[in-house]
DNA sequence: TATACACCCTCCAGCGGCAGGAGCGTCAAG
DNA sequence: CTTGACGCTCCTGCCGCTGGAGGGTGTATA
């Protein structure tokens, strides 16, 4: 029959996370006195408070730890339990790797001095519903006038935008004439208007690396350097068109210097 | 201006979490209606949170954040704080890589259906003052007489065991003969009694391959085995002799079938 | 026998980063 | 004018402990 300390020291266990296991029922003493409240444990509880701890050590709840030993549970049952955790700790160590990848990243970026104020983000974005019109132009700086077709047709039909417009670019490589772009208005998810040249679909969602940019378009080009540059030094390739989301922009009546625009890569993890 | 849902859809993060930071001072919104509560953010907001959201993204605590945020932080402490992040995100990897080493190991065990009742664990043994009696013994049978022997001199001596007795074991390979035995019993930190061959010394602790065997000594072999499969399997090496620690033994008037030893390997990380 | 002093007890608060829910007010569309 | 989506505050819970307050117990020494 030991105290507490002296269990805890055989065992190397801190006497308050005995005293929680008490508590949680984990792991009760052998015997409680009843005037004084002292817990006493024994010899042969070893083994037990033993295995507690190696499976605790494998970042096992608690609570499925408890189950493990009080049901005396079925190999099948443990293999499921092994093979989740297994699946659980691979999943833990990709995402520790993809951090440490950036962090190291933003460390280089440091040490030469290249420091963008720019933020690179992993986004899961939904697809959305949108009125979509298609073009080859001569400059980027025609985009807006697709964007101004496409706001006079929603008002004539009485739509309204339920989002920021963006733009998908389809050029795989970069152009400065005559750039295939996909110019878009989020509408509701019930509108299905079609006509003029204009398409109302679904454009599908996917994991994105994003970059807000705040700044004049004629600029941009230094964020699309940054973020490309981030994708492939973080271990991801570019899966698709490029988009733009048009936080604020000339239609905001504010200076090109305030202009905010959401740079958004789809990419695999490669 | 957006209410908190629409900027929420934005910026991917829940309405809950947008509160949470506005209450904890990290991203208030830019205006907040007086009489109805409802914030409001502006699209120039869209840097800072996503700024917000990447550094999350790396696995930094709110509060840093906050802090590289609020004070313009120079490039040295950012830097530092990069590193530490590195080093954090370097160990956690190879933690889980470890508990992932156990897990698979596990897994096997259950497929080849060796399962041993056994749970290994290491620990961190703290060093202990211990009255030793080093000999080559004919057989491991003999280990009692160097206990007897101690502790008949501890009682001359007036001192009390201050922990279970254990035994070290000195071979480096297997020998049923001539086994180089050290046999030790704990005492007070103080004690510095020394004679008839029997030394106090400080034992040293360190990192150890545990393993608590319950039975009679004859069967011991099999989860010497295991622990010593067990090791290897998980990436660690031997790194000195091996212990026994003599939970509850011949003394405590029990069968030998509830014996109760721990066998200790000291390992190192290879 | 008195007094240290180590050890034990219970109960409560706090960590981080939200999530869930109760109970209620507000806003825009039909 | 109603309806339903959306907003608000406030409270509790999660996990696995850790720290501390405030008090009782057990053993060794003066």
């Amino acid at each position: 029959m030991f105290k507490i300390g002296e269990f805890s020291r055989l065992v190397q266990v801190p006497v308050k996370t005995l005293r929680y296991y008490d508590e949680i029922g984990l792991f009760k003493p052998a015997y409680v006195d009843e005037t004084t409240g002292y817990r006493y444990y024994k010899a042969d509880q070893l083994p037990k408070i033993h295995r507690i701890l190696a499976l605790r050590d494998l970042g096992f709840p608690l609570k499925q730890i408890a189950q493990l030993l009080e049901e005396g549970i079925s190999p099948e049952a443990l293999k499921g339990m092994l093979a989740l955790r297994r699946a659980e700790l691979r999943s833990q160590i990709e995402e520790a790797q993809r951090k440490l990848a950036r962090v190291e990243w933003r460390l280089r970026m440091l040490e030469e001095g290249k420091m963008g104020n720019y933020e690179v983000l992993i986004k899961n974005v939904p697809g959305v519903r949108a009125a979509l019109l298609r073009r080859t132009l001569p400059t980027y700086a025609h985009v807006g006038q697709l964007f101004s077709q496409i706001f006079s047709q929603l008002e004539k039909e009485g739509l309204k935008p339920a989002g920021p417009p963006f733009a998908i670019y389809h050029d795989t490589e970069y152009k400065e004439n005559d750039v295939d772009v996909e110019a878009g208005v989020p509408v509701a998810a019930s509108s299905a208007y079609a006509g003029e040249g204009i398409s109302v679909r679904e454009v599908p969602g996917g994991e994105m690396a994003c970059l807000v940019y705040r700044g004049p378009y004629e600029s941009i080009g230094e964020a699309y350097a940054y973020l490309i540059s981030w994708i492939s030094a973080n271990g991801y390739r570019i899966g698709g068109p490029s988009r733009e989301v048009y936080l604020r922009g000339p239609a905001d009546q504010c200076s090109p210097d305030e202009y905010l625009t959401e740079i958004q890569f789809p990419v695999e993890r490669g």
